[in-house]
DNA sequence: GAGTTTGAAACT
DNA sequence: CAGTTTCAAACTC
């Protein structure tokens, strides 16, 4: 099956693509005999790469069991994120819980229940203790040597998770933890010798070259940022695994190392039941990728739904990876392609399609169907907001109820969907706070299941056949692999969800018997040319003005920026769902002019964040580069090398510079000044108004209210009346007796004035 | 708010 | 790649 056409995964934009954090052997692939039996060496051979290993419990890391020497070339990963999800758009997910104890032996235990849910829980069983495993049950034995966890290849040929009997061989790859005696290996033997290696981890390999294999033929997908994988290469998956070892036995799940968070979405009417990962898998797998820079990494495998007929299933198995929260999706979809499994390893592997992401970002494709869920994808690193359109089914929907957000943006919590029709996590996770965030592992209990609604928009994802866009840098909206079948890829700026949700198409959505989600995720936003992401989302977007670019042109900020044009001044736009045709044509020549044009301008720096510069550099001639017009001044950053500005002042030591920015930070003083003052002054017209009970303002007086109150008015008229009736009684003119009543009105008043210093109701005394 | 300036994007 | 035109934002008044 088909997921990613290899011209696609290379034409991946940065975001997604991104692979310099990835470190490239140069050592000739070598294929471990372990890895694939079947190995084909040769130049495209598996790339090594290089993932960072945590010192975080229960680390999985994941390496071949190849010889040092070839072990250098796997690429290792640490897993430190506790969930794993696999969601099929036909309702059946995989789910990998984490163990509570790393230092049990666990036993992977895939299961399938009625709604086609497949989880692979850690077994606490002694050693050995395996024999309750059902066909098909990945288990890693205390013995370890070889564990099936994903069958990644053609019939007969399976991924295994092989576990060495005793420590860490020498020269291990480096996500070997080297304190570690029991590192695990596992290894992923594609069947097919044109299977792309297979890489989990931050770091991908960028080395691989797909540009060989087509879109039908590929079988395993590599994110790599322009970067082939050879079709022949043996798909190698290496998972070294720091385990909290006891004894010889292999005692750790990959549960164990996932760090993240479990989705869950067992329908409560049907338990789950454990089967045969091998056991009917739909074909047609689309599988985005996104190999990123930042530890978090999210790897997202898109398996073909599950089709009646179809002898193959597909299982994605998402792991939060890295201590930023990797996550390796699989989403089943329907497709015609060859169905990608995942299989124990006693079950004939069919070929299996994966999805390798790795890199400080999240970049996710999502597969796209008549029907789609939206899911906002925080992609840090990247100014565009990935939303991840999934097919909703009519499979079970228990669980849907009572949807809510738990999602916060600060805390890297994948975004589950409890439902069936949404079986995919993400991560969302700031991009400035992933790193400090480390998920917390989850108990067996499965209490990071939560029941998110998630948005649920219908998205037309029509493909665009005509379209080929270059994805290297991938527009928001731009449709990937617009697939056979009705399925397709399409990356949609968060700002999507955001605007669908006010349109019609959010309530198409809703009626279409899908929870209406309670709320919008809220997430941080993703930096936006080099503001912080706070930044970026406390800034109201701009609208734009355009009116001769039909806003498909760069021209157009709202489009350069991946965002549809909502509440926009202009013209004939073109930016929007009604045009979709044309606005992905646009994309298209965009991209074809440059295919960076989507690409965040303000990048980061080599030296960290601090270093922002801009990719292009600015062309200033009239401006200083002091002036908004000057995009290196506009982003905040100081002009380098690469601008080509004339009488440039926009540098560290320009006296304009400084000047201007102490003017600047002086006005911003003042504004958050006034904003204060403002605030404080609403509070208390509101406090005031809103009170119920008097009280004592904080201004050392009293309100006028605090102390005339219904007593002391009532109080007041009764004098009065008592003033007239006496007035009345001693038969005094009118005059005089409104005199009299004025009068007892003026003590009325200095009594209460005279009370009004006093905490104590003011009495009024006649 | 209209007009001008500016520089990136688009075009040739 | 360079020069020119177009465009919309930034800026000024």
């Amino acid at each position: 099956m088909d997921v990613v056409s290899p011209e696609l995964n290379i034409l991946l934009p940065d975001e997604i693509m991104d692979t310099e954090a990835i470190v490239m052997d140069d050592d000739p692939p070598a294929e471990s005999p372990a890895a694939s039996g079947q190995s084909q060496p040769s130049a495209d051979a598996p790339i090594p790469m290089e993932t960072d290993v945590l010192a975080v419990p229960e680390i999985v890391s994941l390496c071949s069991d190849a010889p040092p020497t070839q072990r250098t070339q796997a690429l290792t990963t640490s897993i430190t994120t506790d969930s794993i999800l696999c969601s099929t758009t036909s309702a059946t997910q995989l789910l990998l819980t984490p163990s509570i104890a790393s230092s049990s032996p666990l036993t992977l235990r895939p299961k399938l229940s009625a709604n086609h849910q497949i989880i692979l829980n850690k077994v606490a069983s002694s050693p050995g203790a395996d024999t309750t495993r059902s066909p098909g049950t990945t288990t890693i034995t205390p013995g370890g040597q070889k564990f099936m966890v994903t069958a990644i290849g053609k019939s007969g040929q399976s991924i295994v998770l092989q576990l060495p009997h005793t420590g860490s061989k020498p020269g291990s790859g480096q996500g070997e933890a080297k304190a570690n005696p029991q590192h695990f290996k596992v290894l992923t033997i594609g069947g097919r010798t044109d299977l792309k290696p297979v890489m989990v981890g931050q770091a991908v390999s960028s080395a691989s070259q797909m540009s060989t294999l087509q879109a039908q033929q590929l079988k395993t997908v590599q994110i790599a940022k322009k970067t082939q994988v050879s079709s022949a290469g043996p798909i190698k998956f290496i998972i070294t695994k720091a385990v909290n070892n006891k004894g010889l036995t292999a005692q750790t799940s990959v549960s164990n190392v996932i760090t993240g968070r479990v989705l869950s979405t067992s329908s409560p009417v049907t338990p789950p039941r454990t089967i045969t990962l091998s056991e009917t898998l739909s074909s047609n797998s689309k599988i985005a990728i996104s190999p990123l820079k930042s530890p978090s990494k999210l790897t997202m495998v898109s398996v073909a739904s599950q089709v009646p007929n179809s002898p193959q299933k597909s299982v994605s198995l998402p792991l939060n990876m890295a201590h930023l929260g990797q996550q390796i999706l699989v989403q089943q979809s329907t497709a015609t392609s060859p169905a990608k499994v995942v299989s124990s390893h006693s079950t004939p592997m069919k070929p299996v399609q994966t999805v390798t992401v790795g890199g400080p970002q999240f970049k996710t494709i999502f597969p796209l169907s008549t029907s789609s869920n939206v899911q906002q994808i925080q992609v840090p690193g990247s100014r565009f907001h990935y939303v991840r359109l999934v097919t909703a089914t009519t499979g079970s929907s228990t669980g849907q109820a009572g949807s809510h957000c738990t999602n916060s943006s600060m805390t890297a919590k994948p975004m589950v969907v409890n439902t069936a029709q949404v079986r995919m996590s993400v991560p969302i996770i700031p991009a400035q706070t992933m790193k400090q965030v480390v998920p917390k592992p989850l108990t067996s209990s499965g209490q990071v299941l939560t029941t998110q609604t998630q948005q649920r928009l219908i998205m037309p994802a029509t493909p665009l056949p005509q379209i080929q866009p270059n994805l290297t840098n991938l527009p928001p909206g731009t449709m990937l692999a617009p697939g056979s079948g009705n399925m397709g890829y399409t990356v949609l700026p968060a700002h999507y969800v955001t605007q669908l949700q006010q349109s019609a198409y959010v309530t198409l959505a809703s009626s279409s018997g899908f929870p209406t989600p309670t709320c919008i995720q809220t997430q941080a936003r993703l930096p936006l040319n080099g503001l912080s992401t706070s930044d970026a989302a406390s800034r109201p977007r701009k609208p734009c003005n355009c009116n001769k670019s039909q806003c498909l042109k760069l021209y157009c900020d709202c489009f350069a920026n991946g965002e549809f044009c909502q509440s926009c001044n202009c013209t004939n736009c073109f930016n929007n769902l009604e045009h979709e045709t044309e606005r992905a044509k646009a994309i298209k020549a965009c991209l074809d002019r440059n295919p960076e044009a989507f690409k965040p301008k303000i990048g980061k720096g080599k030296e960290g964040e601090s270093d922002r510069r801009h990719s292009k550099g600015c062309n200033c001639k009239r401006s200083g580069c002091l002036k908004n017009y000057c995009e290196c001044y506009e982003a905040k950053i100081m002009c380098s090398s690469t601008c080509k500005c004339v009488g440039c002042k926009n540098f560290e030591e320009s006296p304009e510079r400084k000047t201007l920015m102490h003017l600047a930070d002086a006005a911003e003083v003042r504004v958050q000044q006034q904003t204060a003052a403002k605030t404080k002054l609403s509070s208390q017209i509101s406090d005031l108004f809103t009170r119920t009970t008097p009280a004592i303002t904080s201004g050392g007086g009293r309100m006028p209210f605090t102390f005339v109150t219904k007593e002391v008015a009532e109080a007041t008229c009764e004098c009065l009346l008592e003033q007239a009736e006496q007035a009345e009684l001693i038969q005094q003119p009118q005059a005089t007796a409104e005199r009299m009543i004025l009068e007892e009105f003026g003590r009325c008043l200095m009594r209460i004035i005279s009370s009004a210093g006093k905490t104590d109701c003011p009495s009024i005394n006649c």
